[in-house]
This record gives C-alpha cells, structure tokens and sequence, in this order.
RNA sequence: GUCCCCUUCGUCUAGAGGCCCAGGACAUCACCCUUUCACGGUGAAGACACGGGUUCGACUCCCGUAGGGGACGCCA
C-alpha cells in the first residue's frame, strides 16, 4: 500500500475556478502518478459563504474534468465514503473543540475578550500598523470558559513563542525558512465558536494522515501558522496522557453540551449528528494509533490574468462551468490548465489526461506565475476536437444541436461524413450550432455576407443551371461523384469557372459563400432540400 | 510599511556551467496547399530584467538593484 495521501480541499462557496482546477489536478496527478489516495475535503467553517449547492457545483465540476476521489463526500448522495471522516469540516467541529480547549486549558492558547474596536486601536498604535499585542493578563481557562457560557464574545489565540524558526523543504520551491514572529498571536477558534481554517485545516491533515500538501503559493505563510500546530499535534500524539485529556472532552457531557449549544446558535444549516460526532471521535483515536504525518509542502505558482494580477472574475470566465457550457472539452481543459507551471518532458502541448497521469512529476513544476491565455486554450481545446473519433465528437456535439437539426433522423454515414467535414472548423463545441444551423432547411437563409456573389452577372444562370441539373437527378442524396458531374455541367452550361462558378453555389447551398468543400456539403443535404434553397437564392436576386 | 516568493520571445514554456549569438507551442506576419473558408505544411519576426562578482567559460552559481506577485483577517 502506498503511503502517498493527498488531498483537495475548496471551500465551497461557488463554481470550481480554473486555479482551484489546477490545484486538484496536480494533487490528483501527484496521487495517481505514484498510486497513491486523493482525498476530498470539504472546507465549510465559513458559514456566511459555504452553501450546499456550491458544494454540488464544485463536486459536478470536478466529475467533469475526471477528477475523481478515493474518499470524501460521495458525488450523488454527498454521503462520507471512507476511513477518516468525516470529510466535511462543518461536522469535524467535535474534533477542532476538544483539541482548541485541550490548548487553553494546557496554557497553549487563551481567551480573547477584547472587542473589535479593542483591536483596532491596539493595531493603530502598534509599531507596523497591524500587529495585535498579547494582553498583559490572560484569563484562566475556567474564567474564560464561564464567560463564553454566559454568552460573552470570546475569540481563541494560539500562544506564539516568537523564537522559533520553522523551516520546510517545499516541494517546488526548495528550502524555504519562516521566523515565528512573522505571525501575531492567531485565532484558532472564532468568537462565535467555529474553527478557522488555519487551524482545522493542519488537524485534517494531520488527522486524515496526509503525506503531501499541494496548494497554491497564496498559502505560503499559512504554512508557518500550520506548522505551529503542527508541533503541537505532535507533542500531543506523542503523550499518551494528553491524548487522553482530548479524547475526555468527548466523555464530558457538560463540554459536548456546550459544544452542541454553539453549534445550534451558529449553524443555518445541517449541523453535525451524533454520528458525526461519533466518527470525530473515532477520527482522533484513529491518528492517535497511527503514525505522526508531517506532511511535505508544495506551493505552486498563482495563476494570472492578462494584467497579471490574481485571476479573478473580473478577467472574465474563471469558471470551468463557464468552460463546461461554452463547449470546452474536459480534456482539453485539463490539458491546457496542466501546462501552467508545469511542462511535459517531451515538449508536448497536446497530450490525453491517461498520458498526464503516467508522466506527471512534481519535479517538472516551476515557481513562476504563469498568464491564463484563453486564445491558446482555445486551440488546445480545436486540436482535442480533431483528435475525437467521429461517433465521440458526434455525441459531445449532440448537446448544442438540440433545436437546431433534428438529430435523430440521421444515419452513422451522414455522421461520419458530417463530423469528417466540420471538425476542422470548431475551436468549441458550441461552434458546432452555427456550422450546422445552414443544415436545417427551416433556418436557412441568405447571409449577408453573400450579397458580392449575388451581384454578379452571371449568377443568376449559375442559379438557374444548379437547380435544373438538381432537378435531373431523382436521388434522395446526392454523392461526390454526382455533384463533381453537376458541377462540370454548370460549369459549361452557364459559362463561368472559379469563384464566379463556386461562391454562387456555396450560397445556393448554405446561404453563405463561404464554408466547407462542396463536394462535402451537398451530400449531407436532402436533394429536395438543395433545389428548395436553389430556389429561395434565385428569388433573392 | 513588514515578511515571503518570483523574473527566458506579447503569452505558456525548454534550459540543472560549455550542447544556446537560447529550442518548442499559442498569437502575429508571409508563402505553399486550395474554387472559398477552415485544416495542414514551410518560413519570418520575437526573449535570458539590470548591475556586479565567481569561473578559462554563466540563461544557468553568489550578491545587490529594479520590477511583479503573495501574505500580513474572528476569508479560505
């Protein structure tokens, strides 16, 4: 079995972004490429922002890029499947309690009681503007603890030695040190009870046993705060009494009520149950029997608009939804996000997501910044298009031709040949209903584009010629062979040649006088209807 | 402001001291293919941020400077 565990952990407060994409795509990549698990993790200690269906949309998101979990919330019932749930933080808040009391009570940690507005002028008068100093006197854990009963507003702060250096060998960008003192004394749990992210975030990893932690380069400094509870973690793996000082919070009913008497103030929606509570429970004795995991870091580079600056909704799409529903392929989504800040060793550009698998190495990915450039996406996305067999194309097309052909009436040649001829001309899906709109005899009309063949002398006996060779052959469709005829008949019947024989044609036949090679159009389109649009044409003149 | 990170063509990147007066891809331009439009092919233009070291030799190592980014939250 392999010891290689990572995870992806989003909070859920919307579409999937493109970064928070690359991100699970490396850790899935760094996993699958060495056989090891990926977790998923959900990140819902923000009330105000996480909602259910953003969870949903994160979770279809990443289905339909392929990415898919060993274990976490389970894609259709979003049930926990696995050995070290619970996987969604709002239902481990037993677990970040007992630990964040075990701290206070341990003089690890204490309570905060000054107001926001406290804190505020104590920043003002700090030396830097922002830091927040330790207040003179800590309250006592049994103080503390009784004012939070009676309903006071106390936030939780971690103790900070201010003398440590902590330093990490982060996976890409190499040795990297961070003095204590970078950070104040942090909350680890908020003033309305609930666990922040720095802190729940190193217990899950620490408790879900994580080997490897691939994030983006904003979480850097987050690193220090983790490490630090990290070492905590540790210490308290390590000390059998200790472990058994957390797990008796769980044995106090007085603590679990108080804890459940948060919960119900704070919480909108599904709280944690007894099960829930239960599997924490179950989810620390676990860690305790396991070995302790520091996991390796590694901290990829941000990905940025054409400003360079974070990429935002402000740039434009940085949803894959927003990809999903302009006709991006999954693949090639995953093909052009995996080539920002990483590259194939080969110097391939295009590749499939099983290649991906067997030849990513974390190794290969730079520290810099990297621009998202829709245009390359975008021929990333044609060139994955062209290499779809016809029948696969056929049915990822088949979405975006609802109204606008009828597609059950069609035969597997009238799809070969139809896909033959028009997936050289989609840079997306969606593309697919304006290339097939002319095929539809009820949406077929003269392009404006067309009005230069239409003013042409001989158009009109070129019209006039089509439609009376058409007439000649009683096919329901016609081939390539029967139009490179009808083509020379017109061609000496009418008198002309080239562009002046072709764009009126072309505009008898889709509206337009450009497009795909005649000899490829005509056969695709009822005879009937070809002497139909012939002669709507001749009656624009 | 403080701390941390980054810096090769417009963009994504290759490059782990001589293979590099720097290679590939997108975009741009030209030509070819072609009845048109696409596709495809060929080619052109285009970069080592700057300054100091170290070295016989630096895109590669070290130090500075400049620029960019990130963090400094009871967001994640």
């Amino acid at each position: 079995m392999s010891d290689i565990r990572v995870r992806f952990a989003p909070s859920p407060t919307g579409y999937l972004h493109v970064g928070g994409a690359r991100t699970a795509l490396f850790n899935y990549l760094f996993a699958k490429s060495q056989g090891g698990e990926f977790v998923l993790r959900v990140e819902d200690t923000d009330l105000e922002r996480s909602t259910e269906e953003a969870l949903k949309m994160q979770i279809g998101d990443l289905q339909w890029l392929g990415l898919d979990w060993d274990e976490g919330p389970n894609a259709g019932t979003l049930a926990d499947e696995g050995e070290y749930g619970p996987y969604r933080q709002s239902r481990r808040q037993a677990i970040y309690q007992a630990i964040g009391h075990f701290l206070l009570k341990n003089g690890k940690a204490y309570f905060d009681f000054r107001t926001d507005e406290e804190l505020d002028t104590l920043k003002k008068q700090s030396a830097d503007g922002h830091s927040i100093p330790r207040p003179e006197t800590l309250v006592s854990y049994e103080e503390g603890l009784e004012r939070v009963k009676k309903g006071e507003q106390g936030a939780v702060r971690l103790i900070n030695s201010f003398e440590k250096t902590f330093k990490v060998n982060d996976l890409v960008r190499g040795d990297v040190e961070f003095k204590s003192d970078m950070v104040g004394d942090f909350v680890i749990l908020r003033s309305n009870g609930m666990p922040v992210y720095n802190f729940c975030c190193a217990i899950d990893d620490a408790l879900m046993s994580i080997s490897h932690v691939l994030r983006a380069e904003e979480h850097l400094s987050n690193t220090l705060r983790q490490l630090m509870i990290y070492e905590l973690l540790e210490e308290l793996h390590k000390s059998s009494d200790q472990q058994k000082e957390v797990l008796g919070f769980f044995q106090s009913s007085d603590f679990m009520g108080f804890v459940k008497d948060k919960l119900e103030k704070v919480h909108t929606g599904a709280k944690p149950s007894e099960e829930d509570f239960k599997k924490s429970e179950e989810s620390l004795k676990k860690f305790f029997a396991s070995d302790f995991v520091l996991p390796q870091f590694g901290h990829m580079s941000l990905i940025l608009g054409p400003d360079k600056q974070k990429l935002s909704k402000r740039h434009g799409a940085t949803s894959c939804n927003e990809y999903h529903t302009t006709g991006f392929l999954p693949d090639a989504l995953i093909n052009y996000i995996s080539l920002l800040g990483w590259s194939h060793p080969d110097e391939k550009d295009i590749f499939k997501f099983e290649e991906l698998v067997k030849i990513f190495s974390i190794s290969r990915v730079n520290k810099s910044p990297a621009v998202f450039d829709e245009e390359k996406l975008s021929w990333v996305n044609s060139q994955h298009i062209k290499e779809l067999d016809n029948q696969s194309l056929w049915q990822e097309v088949l979405p975006w031709l609802e109204g606008v052909i009828d597609t059950d009436s069609v035969n597997e040649a009238w799809v070969n040949a139809a896909m033959e001829t028009y997936k050289t001309r989609m840079d997306k899906l969606s593309d697919a209903k304006e290339l097939f709109a002319p095929m539809n005899d009820q949406s077929f009309a003269i392009d404006g584009a067309a009005q230069d063949a239409l003013s042409w002398d001989s158009t009109k006996d070129v019209f006039a010629t089509w439609i009376a060779e058409l007439k000649t052959r009683d096919k329901e469709y016609l081939t390539a062979d029967d139009f490179s005829e009808m083509q020379d008949a017109v061609k000496e019947k009418a008198g002309v040649k080239g562009k002046f024989l072709f764009m009126p044609i072309r505009v008898a036949i889709i509206g337009k006088p450009h497009g795909a090679e005649l000899k490829e159009l005509v056969p695709l389109i009822p005879t009937k209807s070809l002497i139909q649009r012939a002669e709507t044409a001749l009656a624009a003149l």
